[in-house]
DNA sequence: CATAATGTTTAAGA
DNA sequence: GTCTTAAACATTAT
């Protein structure tokens, strides 16, 4: 689920607690947070977060002072936020309490992402080699990045040290948008189709956040609704096909996604 | 019971 | 150096 749009989201739902107070931090999972209570406490209790900044799937909770929290939701990670006295979400693996009375928690099904903190958010991203967001890249940038790659397009597009924030699901809906085969070779796709490829990730991005994430909401023209093995293709009479493209599942309609080679 | 699942990292092979 | 594949992480849903 969390992929840039998704994430989008969460920023948006922890920037409602902007400015507030934070009395504590809890942690109720200590292999999914990586820095000990105490030491979160010592940092941010007593502070307030003064800004949100998402790049790719990355959410970061920045302090006045530059120290932030970092989190990442791996597949099944999420943000709940409860009022005073609300009981725990399930699968809470840790909480941010407020003085007012209100809580941020971090929840997480399977454990995959994590919480940590870090001095400096702009050093924390070069370390983890983070491509431009999906939202911010230009189209300069995209072309050339993609005429120097002899990999498949769903490799590259999922692939974060190149451009964050698509993930699987989302990269099968752009690729569809743009009736462009996802074994085909970067280099081996026409500029002009290269162009519209660009176009139609900052379409799907866009749209995606403008929905809140919620894929029920997406357009009728959209793969994600029904992105299923056999069900029917939104854009022809063909049925959606599911491959593996490096271990991913890649859905995609085979007579409107024709491959660039043989 | 077996299998697949939205992500990332690391390793190993071609 | 480039590309591909697999495994590992830990758990849930079907």
């Amino acid at each position: 689920m969390p992929e840039l749009p998704d994430v989008e989201m969460f920023r948006k739902q922890a920037d409602k607690c902007r400015n507030s107070e934070i009395k504590s931090i809890k942690v109720h999972d200590v292999k999914f947070v990586k820095n000990p209570e105490q030491e979160l406490n010592d940092t941010f209790s007593g502070n307030k977060f003064v800004q949100t900044v998402r790049r790719g799937k990355y959410l970061f909770l920045v302090t006045g002072k530059g120290k932030a929290l970092a989190l990442h939701f791996g597949m099944t990670g999420s943000l709940s936020s409860t009022g005073a006295e609300e009981e725990l979400p399930g699968y809470t693996r840790c909480s941010i309490l407020f003085k007012n009375g209100n809580s941020l928690h971090v929840l997480s099904k399977r454990k995959l992402g994590y919480v940590e903190t870090t001095d400096d958010v702009s050093v924390y991203l070069k370390g983890k080699k983070l491509g431009t967001d999906a939202l911010e890249i230009d189209r300069k940038e995209f072309l050339n990045m993609m005429k120097g790659k002899g990999t498949n397009l769903k490799t590259t597009l999922t692939d974060q040290s190149l451009i964050s924030g698509i993930g699987n699901e989302y990269a099968d809906e752009i690729l569809f948008q743009a009736r462009l085969h996802p074994r085909s070779r970067c280099n081996s796709v026409a500029e002009g189709k290269l162009n519209e490829l660009y176009d139609k990730i900052k379409e799907v991005m866009e749209t995606a956040v403008e929905k809140e994430a919620d894929v029920s909401r997406l357009p009728g023209s959209y793969l994600l609704p029904v992105r299923k093995k056999g069900n029917d293709c939104p854009g022809c009479n063909g049925k959606i096909d599911a491959i593996k493209i490096s271990g991913r599942t890649t859905c995609y309609c085979p007579s409107c996604q024709k491959s660039t080679e043989g």
